[in-house]
DNA sequence: GTCTATAATTGGATAGAC
DNA sequence: GTCTATCCAATTATAGAC
């Protein structure tokens, strides 16, 4: 679906062992997009940056449009592909818990998810196929992964959970907490790691104060 | 402070009987930049919709920027400025806490509340005051409500909490769960009720496993 | 204060040479 | 594929009349 609507990270030219052109454009775009938006980059600009002219640009990508698709393809999947819980162990469910906590803020706090959020929050309405990108390649699969380890959590009876979909939504939305939305409404920069692990604990402590097996 | 930097809603008329174009012009910017961001409206645009000169816009504005300032105070002001819990019973905490919930989401969830915070979110690189002021009216609001309300509870009996301003963090945080952020990155129009007063439900629900004091 | 008309600049996109 | 040069439309902002 995503490359029907021109959201597709183009192929590489067939002897692409250095960058070349359309590397360099990409690399650009995605630097220039991320830090200033949609609205306020023009090809121009990304042009120059790339060391390359615009006709160069739109050889490669047929509009503004599709290379910021392009972009925002290119960052979900780098920046979210890799979350994944599968090693942690679900006997030890407080210290996993803590661990993924401390993994998922890491990645939606860190300065390229949060702009990589604005500029998707911005043009979602005139882009709506950005939106879905991100949503699969993001939210919807770190919340995947923390259902799976929350069903072997209860499995192995470390926790007592009636709906685990439900659950780990609830999880990401405590890890969340109001950091990620004051860093999306008012920008810090990076935030002091200890202000991140404090986050992560609390998220721990309330979860598993609903849902840990009493001993 | 936000004034300092040209953030207000400029004054009346001495007879401030009927709109004028000062008005008009604001509600004009106030409907096009929520619906297609500061970026994608121009001020020829905004004249236009205001039944006025582009001239006579900049005779009340001296910038686009400072237009948009002005529409960010204005409806975050508008929008969240009612939003009170004074009236709710700390004894009867669930169904307290199920209001609140319940309007809280009714508030952020709207579409007006998610259009304002696109648009903030989308220029606060480049306008950074602009999150301290929907800060303030917004979330700094509602969080101070909500957190007086649960230490009436605590004085009540019916909550036990140790840290009443990370729990009213938390409480918001379980409320928005994953519809807030899903609404910014995947627009739906408005959402049904049911899912919200489940969303809500669901919160209080979790809230009170960890909070409530059991009998 | 309000208007018409326009200045000055910028930005997306392309033609044509190599 | 890549470049230079350019077209054309849109945009912010202002000058000057009333």
């Amino acid at each position: 679906m995503a490359q029907s609507l021109g959201i597709s990270v183009p192929q590489e030219a067939p002897d692409a062992t250095r960058p070349g052109k359309a590397e360099s454009i990409l690399a650009a775009a995605e630097r220039t997009f991320l830090e200033r938006g949609f609205g306020a980059v023009s090809m121009d600009t990304i042009a120059r940056e790339a060391v390359a002219s615009k006709a160069t640009v739109y050889a490669h990508f047929a509009s503004k449009e599709e290379l910021f698709g392009a972009v925002v393809a290119r960052v979900s999947e780098r920046r979210f592909g890799a979350f994944s819980v599968d090693a942690l162990d679900p006997r030890e469910v407080a210290a996993s818990l803590l661990t993924i906590a401390q993994r998922f803020l890491d990645l939606v706090l860190s300065p390229e998810a949060i702009a990589l959020n604005r500029v998707i929050i911005a043009e979602v309405p005139r882009f709506p196929v950005l939106g879905d990108v991100f949503w699969e390649a993001g939210p919807a699969r770190s919340r995947a992964q923390i259902e799976t380890f929350l069903r072997r959590a209860v499995a192995a009876g470390t926790l007592a959970i009636p709906d685990t979909r439900l659950a780990a939504d609830q999880f990401v939305a405590l890890a969340r907490g109001e950091l990620h939305l004051r860093q999306l409404l008012r920008p810090q920069g990076a935030l002091k790691p200890e202000i991140v692990s404090e986050a992560a604990r609390n998220a721990v402590s309330m979860f598993m104060r609903a849902f840990g097996i009493r001993s």
